[in-house]
DNA sequence: GTTGAAAATGTTGGCCA
DNA sequence: TGGCCAACATTTTCAAC
């Protein structure tokens, strides 16, 4: 991956919607040359898609929380994630090594309605949790070439 | 928060990059309805951002782990986050009530690089590390409305 | 990579319910 | 207030070089 390409990935990962010909104008490229390498770099998978960041407090999600996750039974056909998938509070699954099998990334919109999560995963998915409440976020996703 | 909106902003979550025109269509709205709907969605600070989302691999970043960290010596001033800002591999960095102070989310090339990143941290930061490491991502960052 | 021109989209102001 | 329309500016797209 080269310096221009790269430059791109930079200018799109901070700003989504950016007009190829700004693009153009940071990179010294013309438009469709720009146009050109958002498209290869889109082709071959480096750009996976676009997405608008929403402000969860906006939609009444004001708790963020990390559950670390255990099968009570563990099994050797393991079918979590799909069945996590309903569960609309969980925003992110990880399958991880280490004490834990999942590390869950949950939002919701207050301490109560956490304790019903809480619940609901545990019994629909036989699993000992593992809570971590997130106070606040210093930063988060940002990308650094 | 009304159900057109709520629209719009799933519309705009999974493809931050679709034109008024479509979430028009997609809403019922006119073009300029949609445009003034997302401008006070912005301006509200509903939408906080759009950025591109770029797959680590492409990047040589074929390792994720999370860190969870404690600091050494316990001060009243805790300039942590700071002080992690310049070390590009921590890409997230979460405050949190639970057995640490912070969990960050790193990505490095190979494990080898994560043996360095965790001697850095270690002293510059003066914390001792927990390591979780991500074996695979079944699915991160969606919104369910 | 570049240019250029046609098609699509973004933008603004005025008008209507 | 919120939405529509219509005219104008900008961007996207795609050809040929």
């Amino acid at each position: 991956m080269e310096e221009t390409d790269r430059k791109i990935l930079a200018l799109l990962a901070a700003d989504g919607r950016m007009s190829y010909t700004d693009i153009g104008k940071h990179t010294g490229l013309s438009t469709s040359a720009a146009q050109q390498r958002v498209r290869r770099l889109e082709q071959r998978g480096v750009i996976t898609g676009y997405h608008a960041r929403i402000d969860p407090a906006a939609l009444d999600r004001t708790l963020t929380a990390f559950i670390a996750i255990r099968p009570l039974n563990p099994s050797l056909h393991d079918d979590l994630p799909e069945r996590m998938s309903p569960i609309p509070e969980i925003v992110s699954c990880y399958s991880v090594a280490g004490d834990s099998s999942y590390l869950l990334k949950v939002q919701v919109e207050h301490p109560l309605a956490l304790e019903g999560l809480l619940a609901r995963i545990r019994t629909e998915l036989a699993v000992a949790t593992l809570t971590t409440l997130v106070l606040s976020v210093p930063f988060e996703d940002r990308v650094v070439l």
